[in-house]
DNA sequence: CGGTTTTGACCAGCGC
DNA sequence: GCGCTGGTCAAAACCG
């Protein structure tokens, strides 16, 4: 006997209707509230964007592509100061970043200064300090024991370590200069990369484009790359083979379990061309054989030897799950996949079932997803997603597979460390969500690793008084040193594909930030975006759009089409109809009628 | 008739 | 071991 089958809510499979009073925004509260007591446990981390900056740099390495050469300088420069770099030159950064490296220094001398010396030397301390403070520090650094005698005598004399001291200054200097050359130099390299990229990809979108226009039989056509990869890949050529799309996010080396499996592949693209007729097709092919011996949409993958492995992965990746909360009063969001119900529960503690979905669009998808209404907001809907499609995508699916199979991907990666999570956590929430008022979390330490993507707060005036850009980040061993770990050395490029791949779209709300180069000049990977004109108009246009309408994925749809298709004129048309998401789907591509 | 939804039953994990 | 809960299965009902 099921524990919920004793409500009969046919109508309302998610209990829209089954009102009990709302507490107004209360869930929101609670729901930050506990996540923010579950991060203070980990990670200590206040609720303030500011604090979390702060937060993060102090424990995190800087937020940027790693190079050795300028960690200290440019990451104490621009982490310190909240106006972007100076665009002055080299030499006066260099200035800067020493003024700050020996701050700690200098604060270190007055201590010790003040424990031994007269009141009458304070006033000797005062003007000096600026004169001298690199001098005393470096003796401090060199020679415990004279630190007394140097702030004495160091205004007055120039003896041997002082200009020991000066030399080393002088070296240090020109040690420098050389190293922001360098990691200019390096980020000059790094930028004509990513632009070369970004080229390429574009020109990839036309040509997919322009293959799906002579492809007209098949609805998506947009895909038609990846197909031809496997194709290739199988049959041992004919097919172009084109860079993987929007589903794997830089970690193809990864044991992708989500590789398009030719078949399904080809029965999708007959499924298409038999017209509708074919919607959920397939699902029943699954069936129990395949999805207890092997796992989900493992019997068509090609299997490799360590099937153990990829088991494991799978698993993993099976409960990396991806929620999203958004305000609908449908009983489903549209995501522009098709989903068969498979079954429906009574969860505790919430009067609304939650309904159990499967993906029908290819034959052993294993993406599941869970739909519930939020217990005190039934306004909310609650989607959780599960698993990564194995099968192409129409356009307006795109969007949430590329987001989900992302944050999945990223919790996949759980063993990173917390600085590193601190590190790129809000590079994750921008690549994941790029309405700037929306919020995702992520907790590693439910029962299921999972994202939560949050975009019921923007139209609330109650909502903006959280920072746009907060972020949180929970992860159950915080003290866990992993930062060698390969998963924080992939995340840098999982979300920077995961960036592109996700359109342009996920990094417009970056290309805000990226108004101060100090935080973002950095993310070489987000540095192209940040070349795109209007990012602004379409980050406002996506934004309202989502916020003007719960069927958000259309949305999102529309802002990525807009994008991919149409460059950067398109970017403004788009901005004109930011509450119209069906005219914006039907703009984006036509495609995308192909959704429910 | 094929596909989807409903719903009771079953199973596994977890805590006590 | 038992009960609780979440997740899934599968037969029956439903729908276009």
């Amino acid at each position: 006997m099921a524990k919920g089958s004793g409500l009969s809510i046919d109508s309302d499979p998610i209990g829209f209707f089954l009102h009990k009073p709302i507490v107004l925004n209360s869930f929101q509260e609670d729901q930050y509230i506990h996540r923010k007591n579950k991060l203070s446990t980990s990670t200590t981390t206040s609720t303030a964007t500011s604090m979390d900056t702060t937060t993060a740099i102090q424990r995190s390495p800087p937020p940027t592509l790693q190079f050795p050469v300028n960690l200290n300088c440019t990451h104490v420069d621009d982490h310190h100061s909240d106006s972007p770099p100076p665009p002055s030159p080299p030499e006066k950064r260099t200035v800067i970043d020493e003024m700050d490296f020996f701050a700690d220094d200098k604060n270190h001398v007055a201590k010790a200064s003040s424990a031994d010396d007269a009141d009458d030397r304070k006033d000797l301390i005062g003007p000096r300090d600026l004169e001298f403070n690199v001098n005393t520090g470096l003796n401090l650094l060199t020679t415990n024991t004279s630190s007394d005698q140097s702030v004495v005598d160091d205004g007055i004399s120039s003896n041997v370590d002082d200009k020991k001291a000066k030399t080393e200054l002088a070296v240090l200097h020109a040690e420098l200069e050389r190293m922001n050359s360098e990691n200019q130099r390096l980020k000059d390299m790094l930028n004509q990369v990513t632009s070369n990229y970004n080229t390429l990809q574009m020109h990839l979108m036309s040509l997919m484009q322009n293959q799906s226009k002579a492809d007209n039989s098949e609805g998506h056509g947009v895909f038609e790359g990846k197909i031809e990869e496997k194709k290739s890949s199988d049959n041992g050529g004919g097919g172009v083979v084109v860079p993987r799309q929007f589903m794997d996010l830089g970690l193809a080396a990864n044991g992708d379990t989500d590789e398009p499996s030719l078949s399904s592949s080809e029965e999708r693209r007959s499924g298409s061309a038999g017209n509708n007729a074919k919607n959920g097709h397939g699902a029943r092919e699954e069936g129990p054989d395949q999805s207890n011996s092997q796992g989900w949409g493992s019997n068509k993958v090609p299997r490799f030897n360590s099937s153990k492995e990829a088991d494991q992965t799978e698993a993993t990746m099976r409960k990396a799950r991806v929620s999203v909360r958004a305000r609908s009063e449908a009983p489903m969001i549209n995501d522009g996949c098709q989903w068969r119900k498979y079954g429906q529960k009574m969860a505790k503690g919430n009067p609304c079932p939650r309904a159990y979905y499967r993906c029908t669009m290819a034959a052993g998808c294993p993406v599941r997803k869970q739909v519930q209404r939020c217990a005190e907001d039934r306004t909310i809907l609650i989607t959780t997603y599960e698993g990564n499609h194995s099968h192409p995508l129409p356009p307006a699916a795109m969007a949430m597979a590329s987001t989900t199979s992302s944050a999945a991907r990223m919790l996949l990666s759980g063993s990173m460390s917390s600085a590193d999570g601190l590190m790129n956590s809000n590079f994750l929430a921008r690549t994941m969500l790029p309405c700037s008022s929306s919020m995702a979390t992520i907790s590693a330490s439910a029962p299921f690793p999972t994202v939560t993507l949050d975009l019921t707060q923007s139209p609330n005036p109650l909502q903006l008084q959280r920072p746009p850009t907060q972020f949180h980040i929970s992860f159950p061993n915080p003290s866990q040193n992993l930062s060698n770990s390969p998963a924080a050395s992939l995340l840098p490029q999982i979300f920077g594909q995961a960036l592109y791949n996700q359109s342009k779209f996920s990094g417009l709300q970056m290309s805000q930030d990226m108004a101060d180069p100090s935080q973002m000049g950095h993310q070489s990977q987000s540095q192209p975006l940040g070349q795109h004109g209007s990012l602004t108009d379409t980050v406002s246009a996506a934004t309202a759009a989502i916020t003007a309408d719960p069927n958000f994925t259309a949305a999102l749809a529309a802002a990525i089409t807009s994008i991919i298709g149409g460059g950067g004129a398109h970017n403004n048309a788009t901005a004109t109809t930011p509450t119209n998401n069906t005219n914006n789907t039907s703009n984006a591509n036509a495609t995308t009628s192909s959704s429910n």
